[in-house]
DNA sequence: CGTATCCACGTATCGACGATAACACAGACT
DNA sequence: AGTCTGTGTTATCGTCGATACGTGGATACG
């Protein structure tokens, strides 16, 4: 109930701050209720922290078992950037370091996807210990979730979210399958190169560099989608 | 003056937080000059992270031309790591939220990162746009830095820094196992590369591609030119 | 030289907040 | 019936961020 409340009105704050006395007054109660239950602001803060992501953690555990090991860890990934997206303020609580008392909510996400790159380990498709690509993955994750949250201006597409993922996902996994060394990706890069050429070329007009742009972003995507 | 002693009584705190208080009578001055220089708390914090974020990169900037732009990289990577944990408060305030005004220091951090980027896709050492690519390193490596410092049960060891660092590079950077970065004409082997991919690429129509075609002969042209 | 004006600073204070002491009351057990 | 324990309330303390107000001094002006 008092968690409840705490949870509405931190999500509806407007500078992710919550006051204990707007909490009670909310759930009816005085301040020493609160303070008997979660022995400090901290303490309420981190429950309510726990409990938001607890239920997100739910909610994502129905569909939890798949055949692939990566798309499980593609899924936890955003999962983990959506619920960013979706609990702003909660987010930066956890991750923000504006709680002093760590809540269990992050060593239970790290112990998921430990769990995941272990099941990876196992088919070989992982590139260095479990506990390594863990941390790396989680970091990269919180990292670019909170510069969602926190930047906009830097970080104004959410869809940049994936992109780091694959690359996240590329500097953990194994070299797998297919072509020949260097030249796994010689489109996409060539791409890339000729992009950062292209604005000290005087070889093109400036509205032809703006479509030639546009048509060298789409040959790298695709090159990487397939 | 001001700004000094609050970035002292800042390092110094151990809940990471200074009251307005304290720092003017370390000052020696009444509040409301605090609020006129600064205009609001948030001010006042935001003003000591980016001075002492400019004392460090002034630092940094003295050593900076490097040949190598990938040597520049680590470098950036390192001594952003360096900083977090020597003022891990500061830190706090930059990456971890805690300021509703943002200060520019991310913002030059990232120009500083990006004009690295650029210089490495020029060689055509890079996978991705520079502007992706910087940022997935700015929040691959804040996160690792946030995670130091304030998870430091779960990554109990700074080395992992310069492990994520390795793993974060291995992503944005283009596979050159041949050592042989770039050479001179990056532009136009790129431009060769991509005309030979243009063919099998099903991102471009037909009247695309041939005006693709026209305008990487000019490139590569006017580059061979040179 | 005298006076008015403006600016910078300190004092005192306000309202909100986190946290706690002191007290009140209901029910269980002896 | 009496006592104890747990749970709730009211009232209060000290601190904080922020600001209204008075005051002193430097400068511009007659």
């Amino acid at each position: 109930m008092i968690l409840e409340r705490a949870a509405e009105l931190l999500a509806s704050s407007s500078s992710g701050d919550v006051s204990t006395r707007a909490v009670c007054e909310a759930a009816g109660v005085g301040q020493p209720v609160l303070y008997r239950l979660f022995g400090d602001k901290d303490g309420l803060l981190a429950a309510v922290v726990d409990r938001v992501w607890d239920e997100y953690l739910s909610m994502k555990r129905a569909a939890r078992a798949s055949a692939d090991p990566l798309e499980d860890l593609r899924r936890g990934w955003d999962n983990h950037t959506a619920f960013a997206l979706a609990h702003p303020h909660a987010y930066r609580l956890l991750f923000g370091g504006a709680l002093a008392s760590m809540p269990e909510a992050v060593d239970e996400a790290m112990g998921l996807l430990r769990g995941i790159l272990e099941r990876l380990a196992a088919q070989g498709r992982l590139r260095m210990p479990p506990e390594d690509a863990a941390r790396f993955v989680m970091a990269a994750n919180s990292g670019v979730s909170l510069g969602l949250i926190l930047r906009p201006d830097s970080y104004p597409d959410p869809s940049i979210s994936t992109d780091a993922r694959d690359a996240a996902f590329r500097a953990i996994l194994a070299d797998t399958d297919d072509s020949e060394p260097g030249g796994a990706d010689a489109a996409g890069v060539a791409a890339t190169t000729l992009r950062a050429h292209l604005t000290e070329s005087d070889a093109l007009t400036a509205g032809e560099k703006a479509l030639m742009r546009e048509w060298l972003e789409r040959i790298r995507r695709r090159r990487r989608a397939d």
